[in-house]
DNA sequence: AACCAGGACACAA
DNA sequence: TTGTGTCATGGT
C-alpha cells in the first residue's frame, strides 16, 4: 500500500491514451483527478495513470491472486495487440489521418448490462449529458464499493434487478426523459430472463443484434454499440450522427447523400476484419480534430429548412 | 437564442 | 422500403 491508502500495480500496455479511450464516448463514468483517471470496473474502484510504456493501476484493496488485475486488463482491451489490429485497416487517407490523430486509442470491453443501459440513455444526448445521467443512476441506485482511506464514496453501476424495481418517475428524475420507459423495460427483460445477456456471447453477431433489438429503446445503432464495446464484436459498426457525417464527408466528398443503410453496407465491406475499431478511430478523429464547425457547415445530413 | 445531441418508434406514402 | 414528426432535456 502506498501513502494514500491505495494498492499500486502496473499493467504492460505500450502507449495507451486513457483520455481518448475512457472519455471518448465508450464509457461514461471515468473522471480525471490530479492522481489519474478514477472509475469503477464491476464492483471495484480503480484509478489509472498512463506512464511511459505501462499503466499504473491503483486499487482500494489488495489484489492477492491477480484476479482484479486480470479483469482490468481485459476491460482495457489489453488482451489483444493494437498494432496487429491497426495493420488490418485499409490503407486510405481518412484512416491514415485518424490513426495519426488517435495514437493509443483502444476499444474497451465493458460489462454488458452497464454498457447496454448507458447507451439506452444515450439517444439524442450529448456525451456530457449521458455522463450526468449515468452518474445519477449510480449515486441513487448503485451499491457502494470500497475506496481508499480518505477518499470520497463511489458506487457501482446499478444492477438490472435494482433498476427494474424503480418507477418510471424515479428514472425520469435522473434526467432520462422519454428514455425512462425504455430503460425500465430493458431492465425488466434482463431481470426476468426474457433476454439473457450471457448467451449473447455465443452465436453469430446478427443473432445477438436481433436479440438486443427486441428490447425497448434499442435499435441498430445502440445494439451495435453494445456488441462492440461490451462483447468485442469487431463486425459491429455503430453509425451515429458523427460517423454518418464522417463517412459521407471523408469517403463520398461532394457526392450525393448516402442513406444510413448504404453507409452501413459500405462500412461492412470496406473496413475489414476490425471494422469496429476503425469506426471508433473515425468517431474520435472527427470529433476531436475536426470539431463542431465541421459538423455544422458540411453536414450533408442536415435537415433542410421547412417551407422551401 | 436557436440549434443540436453516440436514436428509436409509429406512421405515412 | 424510405422519409417525416415526436419524444425530454440541456450544452454550446
Amino acid at each position: 500500500m502506498n501513502g494514500h491508502g491505495a494498492w499500486e500495480y502496473r499493467l504492460e500496455s505500450g502507449h495507451y491514451d486513457l483520455k481518448a479511450t475512457l472519455d471518448g464516448g465508450q464509457a461514461f463514468r471515468w473522471r480525471e483527478s490530479a492522481a489519474g483517471w478514477e472509475g469503477v470496473v464491476g464492483t471495484r474502484w480503480v484509478r489509472l495513470r498512463s506512464e511511459e510504456a505501462h499503466l499504473g493501476v491503483a486499487l482500494a484493496t489488495a489484489d492477492a491472486n491477480g484476479i482484479a488485475l486480470a479483469q482490468i486488463q481485459r476491460y482495457l482491451g489489453l488482451d489483444h495487440s493494437l498494432e496487429a489490429v491497426l495493420k488490418t485497416f485499409p490503407d486510405d487517407a481518412p484512416l491514415r489521418a485518424a490513426q495519426e490523430a488517435c495514437r493509443g486509442l483502444r476499444l474497451l470491453r465493458q460489462e454488458p448490462w452497464e454498457c447496454l443501459a448507458s447507451f439506452i440513455c444515450s439517444s439524442t444526448k450529448q456525451i456530457v449529458q449521458i455522463q450526468q445521467i449515468v452518474e445519477l443512476l449510480s449515486e441513487r441506485y448503485g451499491e457502494p464499493v470500497e475506496v481508499p482511506a480518505g477518499h470520497g464514496g463511489a458506487r457501482a453501476f446499478p444492477s438490472a434487478a435494482r433498476l427494474a424495481r424503480c418507477t418510471e418517475q424515479e428514472l425520469r428524475a435522473c434526467k432520462l426523459g422519454f428514455r425512462a420507459p425504455y430503460l425500465l423495460g430493458a431492465a425488466t427483460a434482463v431481470t426476468t430472463g426474457a433476454l439473457s445477456l450471457e448467451t449473447l456471447a455465443s452465436g453469430s453477431t446478427q443473432q445477438a443484434r436481433d436479440a438486443l433489438m427486441t428490447l425497448p429503446g434499442v435499435g441498430r445503432k445502440i445494439a451495435d454499440c453494445v456488441l462492440l464495446f461490451a462483447y468485442g464484436r469487431q463486425d459491429a459498426f455503430p453509425v451515429d450522427v458523427w460517423v454518418q457525417k464522417a463517412l459521407q464527408t471523408l469517403y463520398f466528398p461532394g457526392k450525393r447523400r448516402r442513406s444510413l443503410e448504404e453507409l452501413q453496407r459500405f462500412s461492412q465491406r470496406h473496413f475489414g476484419s476490425n471494422a469496429g475499431y476503425a469506426q471508433q478511430y473515425l468517431f474520435h478523429y472527427v470529433r476531436a480534430h475536426l470539431g463542431r464547425d465541421w459538423s455544422r457547415n458540411q453536414s450533408p445530413a442536415r435537415r433542410r429548412p421547412r417551407n422551401l
